[in-house]
DNA sequence: GCCAACGTTGGC
DNA sequence: GCCAACGTTGGC
């Protein structure tokens, strides 16, 4: 099982829209870059994620699910561009900020902190882990939610 | 609001 | 296939 981190500026698109809709989720359109599209193309259902706010916030503010295996992206024009659909699992109880991940010595090798542009990007295990320890997280209570 | 980093486009 | 020009992202 891979772990993921979606971005997304919260002006744009928020985790708490995210939370509203619910258990069906939302695709995560939009995406226009060959490396954030080819891995959600390897992305499996089920599997977890970050959802990160950039530009505002820039913390790691929750967990999504991806709910929806890549097709094409309903907002783009061009068939080359796909996406997948997620939902929100649950709040991260204290938001992990870009700064804590910066100065977190297990996290100087994460995607996130080597390159801030890709919006769509793999997560180690042991990052996540560390993410979720740094945010309060308890990682065996998401274990328990919603395993298929 | 600025600017560096990065990706994409298009002329040659 | 190279590379200059341009556009976008996102941290600061």
């Amino acid at each position: 099982m891979a772990f993921w981190l979606f971005k997304s500026e919260p002006f744009k698109w928020s985790f708490e829209q995210q939370k509203a809709c619910g258990a069906d989720g939302t695709e995560w359109s939009g995406v226009r870059n060959y490396q954030a599209r080819n891995f959600m193309r390897a992305m499996v259902l089920g599997e977890r994620g970050f959802f990160y706010h950039s530009n505002e916030g820039k913390a790691v503010v929750g967990i999504v699910e991806v709910c929806g295996l890549a097709h094409p992206d309903s907002t783009a024009d061009d068939p080359r561009w796909e996406c997948v659909d997620i939902r929100a699992v649950m709040d991260m109880p204290r938001p992990v900020t870009l700064d804590a991940c910066k100065s977190e010595p297990r996290l100087k090798d994460m995607v996130l902190v080597t390159n801030s542009r890709l919006s769509v990007q793999p997560v180690g295990e042991a990052e996540f882990a560390a993410i979720c320890e740094i945010g309060g997280l308890d990682v065996a209570a998401l274990a328990g939610t919603g395993k298929r």
